[in-house]
RNA sequence: GGGGACGUGGUGAAAUUGGUAGACACGCUGGUCUUAGAAGCCAGUGCCGUAAGGUGUGAGAGUUCAAGUCUCUCCGUCCCCACCA
């Protein structure tokens, strides 16, 4: 295809503004400046892969874009950075291919992402950007870690842990999906190894109630929600009969069917199995728990309909009534969750009542009501009246589970509890590419920081990537840097590296103040920037980045470090751009669209336009290669409107029609107000409306052109400081103020009135805004299919409402 | 199984508080310009019908003078979590 009109030349005028913003520095991050409103616009900074950006990149990026543009027009300092989350597995796994180093890799592709998105013409402050693996910026994340290690909340584990194999590194619960690897699907085993674990859990309640302070979708808020999985309930010891020292405990947050209960289970892993099996039962619980050793996760919830599970020929002794209940072991109970054990309540449990059914159990009714009178065909899990159950008997549940808990406490066998689901965050890798701990580990096994003013710990130059292939960090074979002497002492460096999630937790900080060398950013700065005004970015980040960010944030504000007790005040998630045939986009299925092409066929302009005018920014939404036409011939429309055909300017000095000034006041408003609500789209599609009105009048005047121009200018930036430049100004139109419309001329003298007989429409009626409901109403009589649909009956009722309808009910 | 989002023309989608459904754009049709084509410009385009008219927002019911919008039942799509005690 060739270049569709010869006018507008996007290529060229692209070039040029993109040259012009970067030498004359355009959108340097102002000073902090406190008689100045302040807007923080953020990006979810990419990882520089070698792919280079896809079409789904731009879509936030225009979105903030737009913000930030609009919002200096509108006389904010605006702080709109981005950099680079660098540090990952793609450029760890290309030097293992290849030899290549990681950092020569990322370098490479760091240089490319920063030209595609300079060709796109955001509004940046380039000389703002970060780099996660750049030394000066991990200096401040080692430093961070020290932080959380000084208030003891890092420490070492050596619990079993997801180790994958394939990828020969552990990975945290957040990257385990269905018993794969989030990156690559490869199988992932539990393993005891030591680890470096961070206790995010302290934070828990935290990080769910300060939900409510910040502006985010409710499914995101939700999902933090779920999978911190605050449940209240109360710890029950239930003691083992014949063993008088063995005694086990089991959560529940139900303690008020404990009257229920008809057996206990223990999960495979748990220690107490081995010890109480009795000898009859021995063989088959062996053989059951090694079985579910060997079976993955996955495998386990596949399974979650057929239930399976031994019985260990031990009895436990009920506290509440002294009844002797079958203690089992089955894999429905996991190890992870709540204590290891439960008492089963098949009465008012689904999971205990189908086990108890399979295994013919006792199943025992406690509480009133339900969907079946006889509690063996379906468990009652709502609401009812304690029954069966002593001193509870007659009790709601609520009333029950408070008294329960009361005579648990006073008696000495159980005790209110909260859990979560939410686990201490598994934070050291085995891989070369991440940071290195700034962690010590002395001859007499003791662990210490390494001094703050020895930071940053760099990581060493090697020549071989590989994992070993054992829980090792290739580190290990980094002779000259592993040991250090401290004190006289010889001491080994701490050679696993941090997760990639490090460097995000807190890069929107570094944002604020990127060059500081003393400090990770000043006091003063971090006071003017933050909170995030608004940060975009994907949903795929719910319980990873989102919830770790705000985890460090929080103990940075505990430390005095930062003001705000939330980083992101506003999170909008763009919606996925799918493929043309509406499947996401893939390597492997060959249907990424690449902004090079669209760009080098339309112009920048043209693709951020085109992002913006799909659909909601916040919906998923397939890409239409002919849509961007249409953006294209609205933008040459545009230029036309003020460049002749012999390149002269067309706009004239004289007014433009009233009409035409109306709708230029309207479409003010209108895409004012749209980029204040994000919806961007009907913005666009105003302008349109503009424009197609303008191409009908005489003239355009300079008094509709120059406004029009600003108003576009946040959508198609280079276009429009073309535009604003032959108009004859010789500066950039970023700083402009943002045009203002006129109340008094966005609403007209005259109003279209509807007119409906029986609530169906039979005409409309242009009546003056002044007029009178009986003027209204007699006008709406006279009209033909009016008095053709009333046919003589009469009028039952008359609905009038000013300015909109009038309906005659006969 | 639980939670969240959603369902409107051939397509992407509009529609403040319930008040002219389909704005804007793609596509398509016709016209204009041209030696011809492309581009541009102008007009038309939910569906049925030559028309008058009828009909229409996943299906069904309800509230209302009036429902895409509110309520209930059902069907379907997408996303997240998932034996969480």
């Amino acid at each position: 295809m060739t270049e569709p009109n010869h006018d507008y030349s996007p290529a060229e005028i692209e070039r040029k503004w993109q040259t012009y913003w970067v030498s004359n520095k355009t959108f340097k991050t102002p000073q902090p400046d406190k008689t100045k409103p302040k807007y923080y616009a953020l990006d979810m900074f990419p990882y520089p892969s070698g792919d280079g950006l896809h079409v789904g990149h731009p879509e936030g990026y225009t979105a903030t874009d737009i913000t930030s543009r609009y919002k200096r027009m509108r006389g904010f300092n605006v702080l709109h950075p981005m950099g680079w989350d660098a540090f990952g597995l793609p450029a760890e796994q290309y030097a293992i291919q290849t030899g290549t180093h990681p950092g020569v890799t990322t370098s490479k592709n760091i240089k490319r992402f920063r030209e595609q998105l300079q060709m796109l013409g955001f509004s940046y402050d380039w000389d703002g950007e970060v780099d996660t693996t750049d030394p000066a910026y991990y200096k401040w994340t080692q430093w961070i870690f020290l932080k959380l290690f000084e208030k003891g909340l890092a420490y070492q584990s050596f619990e079993p842990v997801n180790w994958c194999p394939a990828l020969g590194t552990v990975l945290a619960n957040e990257e385990v999906i269905d018993g794969k690897s989030e990156r690559g699907g490869h199988p992932v085993e539990r393993r005891p190894l030591r680890q470096w674990v961070l206790k995010i859990t302290e934070y828990a309640d935290r990080l769910l109630d300060d939900l409510t302070l910040v502006d985010w979708p409710d499914s995101i808020k939700e999902m933090q929600r779920n999978w911190i999985g605050k449940s209240e309930g109360a710890e029950v010891r239930f003691q083992i009969d014949g063993h008088a020292e063995a005694s086990f405990e089991v959560f529940t947050t139900r303690p008020d069917t404990l009257f229920g209960v008809t057996f206990c289970v223990l999960a495979p892993e748990h220690p107490l199995v081995d010890k109480i099996t009795t000898a009859a039962q021995k063989a088959a619980v062996i053989d059951y728990v090694s079985a579910s050793k060997n079976r993955s996760d996955l495998d386990r919830s596949a399974q979650s309909k057929n239930k399976t599970g031994v019985f260990t020929g031990a009895f436990a002794i009920n506290p509440v009534n002294g009844e002797k209940v079958q203690i089992w072991v089955a894999d429905y109970v996991l190890m992870s969750y709540g204590l290891g054990a439960i008492m089963a309540v098949p009465g008012h449990d689904e999971r205990d009542h189908e086990f108890a059914t399979k295994f013919k159990i006792a199943i025992k009714r406690v509480l009133t009501g339900g969907d079946e009178t006889d509690i063996t065909v379906k468990a009652h899990t709502g609401e009812g009246e304690l029954v069966n159950s002593g001193f509870l008997n007659g009790k709601s549940k609520d009333q029950a589970i408070h008294a329960m808990i009361e005579w648990l406490e006073q008696k000495k066998l159980g005790r209110k509890k909260i859990t979560y689901k939410l686990r201490d965050w598994l934070f050291s890798r085995q891989r070369y590419w991440g940071e290195p701990f700034p962690i010590l580990h002395d001859q007499d096994g003791n662990v210490r920081a390494v001094d703050v003013g020895q930071l940053p710990v760099r990581l060493p130059e090697l020549d071989d990537f590989k994992p070993s292939g054992t829980p090792e960090s290739p580190l290990i074979k980094a002779k000259d840097w592993l040991t250090v002497d401290v004190a006289g002492k010889k001491s080994q460096r701490e050679t696993n590296t941090m997760p990639q999630w490090a460097g995000s937790c807190w890069y929107y900080l570094r944002f604020v103040d990127p060059r500081n060398d003393k400090e990770p950013f000043s006091k003063e700065k971090q006071d003017y920037w933050m909170p995030v005004d608004l940060y975009v970015g994907g949903a795929e980040h719910a319980v990873l980045h989102l919830l770790y960010a705000r985890f460090w944030h929080k103990v940075l504000y505990d430390c005095g470090v930062v003001s705000t007790k939330e980083p992101f005040q506003k999170l909008v998630n763009q919606g996925m751009i799918l493929g043309e045939n509406g499947e996401k986009m893939s390597k492997s299925r060959g249907n990424v669209v690449n902004p090079d092409t669209v760009v080098k066929e339309y112009g920048a302009d043209s693709l951020r336009l085109y992002e913006m005018f799909m659909g909601p920014l916040t919906q998923t939404k397939p890409w239409q290669t002919a849509g961007i036409v249409g953006c294209h011939r609205f933008l040459s429309r545009a230029w036309r409107l003020f460049v002749g055909e012999k390149s002269e300017f067309k706009v004239v000095d004289q007014s433009s029609s009233p009409e035409l000034v109306r709708a230029a006041h309207k479409t003010i408003k209108k895409v004012t107000e749209d980029i204040e609500a994000m919806s961007y789209n009907t913005a666009i599609s105003a302008m349109m409306e503009f424009v197609n009105l303008a191409y009908k009048e005489p003239h355009v005047g300079r008094d509709v052109a120059e406004p029009f121009v600003l108003i576009l200018s946040p959508f198609a930036p280079h276009l429009a400081e073309e535009l604003w430049s032959r108009a004859g100004h010789t500066n950039t139109l970023a700083y402009e103020s943002w045009p203002q419309f006129d109340p008094s001329m966005v609403v007209s003298d005259t109003v279209v009135v509807s007119v409906q007989v029986n609530g169906k429409l039979r005409g409309t009626l242009e009546v003056s805004k002044t007029a009178t409901q009986t003027e209204v109403l007699t006008a709406a009589r006279a009209i033909d299919a009016v008095q053709r649909n009333m046919d003589g009956k009469p009028v039952r009722k008359e609905i009038y409402v000013p300015g909109k309808i009038v309906n005659f009910v006969v």
